[in-house]
Formats: structure tokens, sequence, C-alpha cells
DNA sequence: CTGAAAGCGCTAACAG
DNA sequence: CTGTTAGCGCTTTCAG
């Protein structure tokens, strides 16, 4: 493999020039010079060794991105727009998936970590005290989608408004004239999940109709879960006549129980979900959900991750979400109608 | 940062042996010695740097995936797949999106190579030749998904039986009583799209079907495109009674179309997709596909990748596609029929 | 403006 | 069985 001995010998220069042509710096080259060692990096096809640059220089260009499961479309459109990010401003990607095990999630927090990553972002269910823990190195870390905990050493977040996104959606369906809305969550210990709790709470007192916890199905952001508790909850004696599910996933659970059950959506029951994922405007019906800004999301934190390297201090973003309509929670869908094309 | 000079100086051994023990070899050393070691590294909560050990032992200990989208359900589950494997044997996953890019792809192929990863797996719609061409550096390469030409440099690939998966599908649309077969597929030039298409053929010839290229589509492989041409096919004076879409998002626009347009499925008109991503069990009616043994090819293609590190010759997989059978195809769904729970 | 030289942290001969 | 030492390929200070 060529390397930069043999481009400077070939230029007839120093290796320091060789560098300081390739970095654009620290020192200055004259014209002439630099042309001699870019014609010899040609014409060796010389391309620099990045992991030795690594060692010496203490930056890698890569940033490690550990979620629960790349396969989730959630995450992997998050996962997508982070690469995006990252790979504009040069720096490649390490994914990890925790895979629902806290082992291998640590691994690769320690993995990645070893490998010299200049920064981590994690998704993680853990709490974000407990992934600080496991970053003492000093690498900088950016959590996405949990909440800040007050007292944190610096570790920036970045999250949708998860009550307020709720409540959004429970609102709406409290507009189409639904009182017995159904609930469907994931665990207990995920923030996220309690908080979207809460804002369904808060959108039904606030609306005078009292919370029945009866309607509410704490469960796994899956979608065999969301199936598993539509059944629950329509089979009942008194079914809901809306359901609100904590993830897109667990909705789709939903519509085919409602399926299942011979239910019409949203005849017999509306059902809504959350995170807004692109697969939720080709479900039939579509469905009804409030969208995270994933791409902004994704874009602030890599924004603060990389900043932290210039020793900013942390912050706590919180993102509003957006509601989007469609014929699962009985709105009009626009895309329903559609005029018969001639054949071609 | 804590390095192997303090962990040799507090262990009070030398350096080498500090390696050989972190390391297993390559000399052996005293139980004493290596407690002491042990008791150092764990003192001083030393952790490798992985980026000094890659430069000296030419070992990354990592390997790059490019996809086209890791968004799509299908190279979702293949890059989770592929993540399990080489979290399994110790490596780290570098994963690249060539989000439709030549140049973009280009260019995550060379910065792998630059760092200095163990191995590479393309997914590609380009031909394996043009990447194999890209990789001259000697980076152990796997291609994923598409065919193997004669004369190639040492490139194995991995894919799946196209042409038998769309005869597949194709057969068992035929024996529901279906002459008028519609086949959205994907590009012209993708080599996938073009054996699906003759899968398609091959059925219907072996069947006494004149096949119909009025009834084909070639159009890009995403759920808008599908949904395009699916709302194309169906509005025809003369439309199919069944669809057979190159990928199951396709389907999924197939499936769109036919609910845009008023016509239920499977009564009015069958549909049936190719890949068997997760998603499909879970769409309303249920999508019949064709499934791609998606854990296994990427349990052969890190397998195939790493055993060439050893000099291993070349070889060309392929593996065969299992029929899934469910509500979209007319066959009855099995837990379509569910038996309604005691309410809780 | 350019060159020489000292490492980054680790591995693995080679010597004892 | 253990220690010494020469690099891996690159960056960057320090002299010239």
């Amino acid at each position: 493999m060529v390397n930069r001995n043999d481009v400077a010998r070939h230029a007839g220069v120093s290796v320091a020039v060789v560098s300081y042509v390739l970095n654009d710096g620290p020192r200055p080259v004259s014209a002439a010079t630099r042309a001699k060692v870019l014609d010899a990096v040609r014409e060796l096809d010389y391309r620099p060794n990045r992991v030795a640059s690594a060692l010496r220089s203490r930056r890698t260009w890569s940033i490690g991105l550990v979620v629960p499961d790349n396969s989730n479309p959630f995450f992997a459109q998050l996962a997508h727009a982070i690469e995006d990010d990252a790979f504009a401003r040069g720096y490649s990607l390490l994914l990890g998936n925790a895979s629902g095990d806290r082992a291998r999630e640590q691994t690769y927090l320690e993995t990645f970590q070893d490998r010299q990553v200049d920064g981590l972002i994690v998704v993680s269910n853990r709490p974000t005290a407990e992934l600080a823990r496991a970053v003492e190195g000093g690498v900088p870390l950016v959590v996405v989608s949990d909440h800040p905990v007050a007292g944190l050493p610096a570790v920036s977040t970045v999250k949708a408004d998860n009550a307020g996104g709720a409540r959004l959606v429970t609102e709406h369906l409290l507009g189409h004239g639904h009182r017995r809305i159904g609930c469907v969550l994931g665990p207990r210990d995920s923030a996220p999940s309690g908080e979207r709790y809460a804002g369904w709470r808060q959108a039904l007192e606030a609306a005078g109709v009292a919370p029945d916890d009866g309607l509410v199905r704490w469960t796994s952001f899956s979608r065999s879960s969301g199936h598993l508790a539509g059944i629950e909850l329509l089979s009942r004696d008194e079914p809901p006549t809306a359901v609100f599910a904590a993830t897109d996933h667990q909705a789709f659970g939903v519509l085919r129980a409602a399926a299942d059950l011979g239910l019409n959506v949203p005849g017999d029951v509306a059902v809504m979900g959350f995170d807004g994922i692109a697969e939720a405007d080709y479900s039939v019906p579509r469905l009804a959900t409030a969208k995270q800004p994933i791409t902004d999301m994704a874009a602030r934190a890599v924004e603060l991750l990389l900043r932290e390297r210039h020793g900013g201090t942390e912050v706590h973003e919180v993102f509003p979400m957006t509601l989007l309509t469609r014929g699962s929670c009985g709105c009009p869908d626009p895309r329903t109608t559609v005029t018969r094309l001639p054949s071609p």
C-alpha cells in the first residue's frame, strides 16, 4: 500500500509538506510545491490511512449511534437522518442495536468509546443519568428521546414533546365526539411512555372526561403488542370508540385487531398513532398520528454533539409535534377519492 | 487517558507482557504475572485504544455496510441481521446509505476502505463488476442481491432466487384462477427487477397464458411508485384481477391504490408482494408474498466476508424463497378469525 | 516556506 | 517466561 513516505519521495519533498498540503495546514505551502505533491498523490493514487491519522490527531471523524432496533421504522428513519447529517459533515457512522439487551447496549457504549468515536448518540429506554455514567471518558454524548434529570453530567438531550403530542391526538379524537378513548402504551418504566400517558389524561381531564384506566394497556412498543392490546380493548363489553396508540407500530397492530374482529375503522373505532413514520401514510385506512420532527431532531442531535467538542454547555431541547389527520381518525382522507385515470 | 504504559508500570511488568495477557498471546505468561496485570487493568480501569491497536495490527475489527436506504424495511432488516452476526464475532458496523446517489455510494466505498475496514458488504443497483472495480485495495467484498458476472475479480455474492420467487408468486395467483396478472417492477436496469420479471413470464408461459406487457409497469422500488402503478393498472378498461409487485413496499402502494379506487382485496383484485418483510404481516389485508431468507443471507454474507481473509475463493450463492400465503392473495388468513376475548 | 524528528498507543519480533 | 525495541502511518512542533 502506498503511504505518505512514497508520496513525499515521489514528489521530492518532505513528509511534512505532504501533510500540509493534504490537510491545508497548519503551515502554508508554495503553489509550486503544492502542485508537485498533488501530482504525486494523483499518480500514485494515494489515499491517506484514516486509522493512522486518527491515532495521531486524536480525531476519528466517526460517531457512534446506539438504537434499540434499527429495523423499527422510527429508529430507522432517525438513523438515516443522522447519517445524512454526519455524512454531510464528513463523519462516518458506527451503528449498534441494543436489541432489548442491556448488556449489549453497554458493550456498544464501551466499544464505540474504545474505538475513539468523536461522539455518541444514544436512543435508549434507560434513563439518561445511567447512560451518562457509562460515558465517563469525556466523549461527547447526546441522548435522544429521554428527558433530562436535574444535576446530571454535561449531557445534552433531544426529544419530542411527548405529552403535548399525546394531548394533540387525544383532543382530536375528543373533537370527533369520542368519549371512551383507549390508550395503548409502552413499558411502564419508559419515560416517553409515561409522558404520552400523561398527555392522554390531561386532554381528557381538560375536556371534563374522567380517564378510565381500564382502557389503558401498558405493554411493549411493538406491532404484536399493539395487536394484542387492541384485541383486548376492542373485545370488552363496553369497548372504546377510539384508541390512541403510543407508537405507529402499535397502532398498526390495533388496525389489525380491528380488522380481525370485523370492525370498521374509523366507523366502529377510530385509531390514532404516534411518531409519524412514513409507513403511516400507506396503511389501509391511512393512519392518523402525531409526527415527531425526526429530521430536525436528528440535525440538532448531530449539531449539539459536534458543538460539544468546543466545550459548549449542555442543552435540553424539546421539539413540538404536528398532528397528521387521516382516514383512521374519521377525517376525510385527501387521496381516498381518486379520479379514474384513462388507461394508457 | 490511562494507556498501556501506565498499566505496565502499575503492574511492575513490561509493556509486552500487558499485550500478551490482554491478547492471550502470542507468548505465554505465568499465572502470577497475568494476575498482576489483570489487577492493574482493573484498578486503573484500563481500556485498550482500538485505533492504535488497529494501526499496528492492521485489523480494525470493523466492517462497512453500504445499502441504498437503511430506512427501507428490507435493507433495515438485512442490516440488523448483519449487525447481529458482526456483533457476535466482535466486529462493529459502519453504515452508509447510498441514497440513490452514485457519487455518495462511491464515497462510502472509498472512505470505508480508507478507514481500513476488514471487509465491505454492499447492496447496490450497480452491477457487481463495477463495484469490484471500486475495491482494488484488496479489501474483502461481498455483494448482496446482485448476480455474478463471469470473469470477475474475486468477489463473492449472495442473493435470493428472484426468478424462482416470482414464479412461486405467479403460479400461486394462477392457482387462484387468475389469468390477467399485472406486474409492478423496479427500474429496467436493475438485475433483481429483470429476474423477477422473467419469473413472472416463465410462470405464465408454463401455464399457457400469454404474458401481456400492457400489464407490466417498470418503475421504482417505492411505495409511491407502487401506488401510482397500481392506480394505472387498476384503472384500465380491462384491469388485471391480480397484481404481483416486485417488492412488498410496492405492494403496499398497490393495496392503497385498490382502497383508493374502492376495490376490495382480494375480492376485486388479489395482490402479492416480494421480499417478505415483517410489516407484510400487519397490513390490512395481510400481504401474501415470497420471503427472502434475510437472516440466512446475512449470516452467509458475513461468513464469506470473513472467510476471505484466509484467502478462500469466491462463491456465488443463491437462496431459495418461500411462499407466504395470506389474505391479500385470496387465501384464508389464519388469524382473521379471532374468538372474542372476555373483558379483563 | 520546508525539513527533521518526536511521538500517538499498541503489537510482535527478537533477545535474553 | 519476560523485557527491549522497532515500527504501523500520520501530525505537528521546532529548527532552519
